[in-house]
DNA sequence: TTCTGTGAACCGCTTCACAGCG
DNA sequence: CGCTGTGAAGCGGTTCACAGAA
């Protein structure tokens, strides 16, 4: 089973299941099924049993999967079964905002260093992190070790953002920006793109 | 070709293409190939011919496509040659970057309203929108006859709030929340979801 | 020649349907 | 009987390859 290749689309749901387990469980379940899973995923029952079937076999016949195993089984391919720093790159409005919002820290990502290169930003404090100037910002994330990023920065700095990144050692970055970066094969991007996502919409009104 | 039945995900490459073409334009081209245009959005050439005969034939034999051309035959069929009017609810953090966020509004899609149900918030200005309440957005929204919305309430409260825009006339609802929205057939919904993107990138790392 | 538009081949994801176990 | 796990069938999107226009 491990070794074999998971197409990305698979990966991409189990995010998902995971999301709709944790609101069973919150709503007091202990079991599932595929069927209900699904629905609630907005995925076919057939669709959730392939999926879970390529990591291993995680439910029982008869009366399908136990919420607090599967959640820990999904948690635990997605390494999301332990914490990940994260450096946090843009204090704008929107870096802001992402600086005070405990989302990401509830899921594990935890925002260790936040930078910006506005120097009358730099040393003022955003909840409780000391805003850190961009000069220092590869040496930092290398010594620290970290290997996950946010990029909050207007689009025109984005890709030069990346590139120190990339430098920086980083590996998996969550890129805010209205742009498309240019990174290494073995760097993974993905983009938060609000304004596409609507203008796909309008194409139904 | 009208009356066809378009493929979703050709929809959804389209603001692709349009960012792309945008890019070239900036930078001073008049023509590009799908060559050119599928290296620059990360598809294939043939995949970008494909997508485009969908809608007509935009190119020239020999030469390509014309990029102000095709850039105006995308927004023609994406609806996104005029502007649209967006109804904002929820002014946390997140509700406040995006209301001060230019970038909306110069793809077209400008705020007119913002709501809250905060009373200490309600009445106060933020740019030039004076913070609403929830009471009246329902009744303002018809007026208007605005048919998009933005979500950016929390979690708990998203689905309330869907309802109430459902009811108001709202055909599509782009959702900041971590939370999946229960709306009839012939409503469109889009979900933000930085956390599940993270989620999925880690399985690389 | 260059590059589009497109039928046909291909490929991979989804769905089906059922064996098998509780 | 209920529900999973899975080979096989089905289907739809992608890629190929080439006719044809500039």
């Amino acid at each position: 089973m491990t070794g074999k290749i998971i197409p990305d689309i698979v990966v991409s749901r189990l995010p998902v299941y995971l999301q709709t387990l944790q609101r069973f469980a919150k709503e007091g379940e202990t079991t599932t099924s595929s069927k209900e899973l699904g629905e609630r995923s907005c995925i076919t029952a057939a669709q959730v049993r392939k999926d879970l079937s390529f990591f291993g076999e995680f439910g029982k016949q008869g009366s399908g999967y136990n919420i607090v195993f599967l959640s820990d089984q999904i948690r635990s391919i997605l390494k999301i079964n332990r914490g990940w720093d994260v450096a946090l790159v843009g204090v704008g409005d929107l870096g802001h905002a992402i600086a005070r919002y405990p989302g990401f820290a509830e899921r594990g990502f935890r925002i260790v260093f936040v930078f910006d290169n506005d120097p009358t930003k730099i040393g003022t404090k955003i909840g409780k992190h000391t805003i850190l100037p961009t000069e220092i910002m590869v040496e930092t994330i290398k010594n620290a070790g970290i290997t996950v990023a946010l990029i909050t920065v207007p689009s025109r700095a984005a890709q030069a953002v990346a590139d120190q990144l990339v430098q920086a050692g980083i590996k998996a970055i969550l890129n805010y920006a209205q742009a498309s970066l240019n990174v290494p094969d073995h760097i993974r991007v993905e983009t938060v793109s609000p304004i596409l996502q609507l203008q796909h919409m309008m194409y139904y009104l």
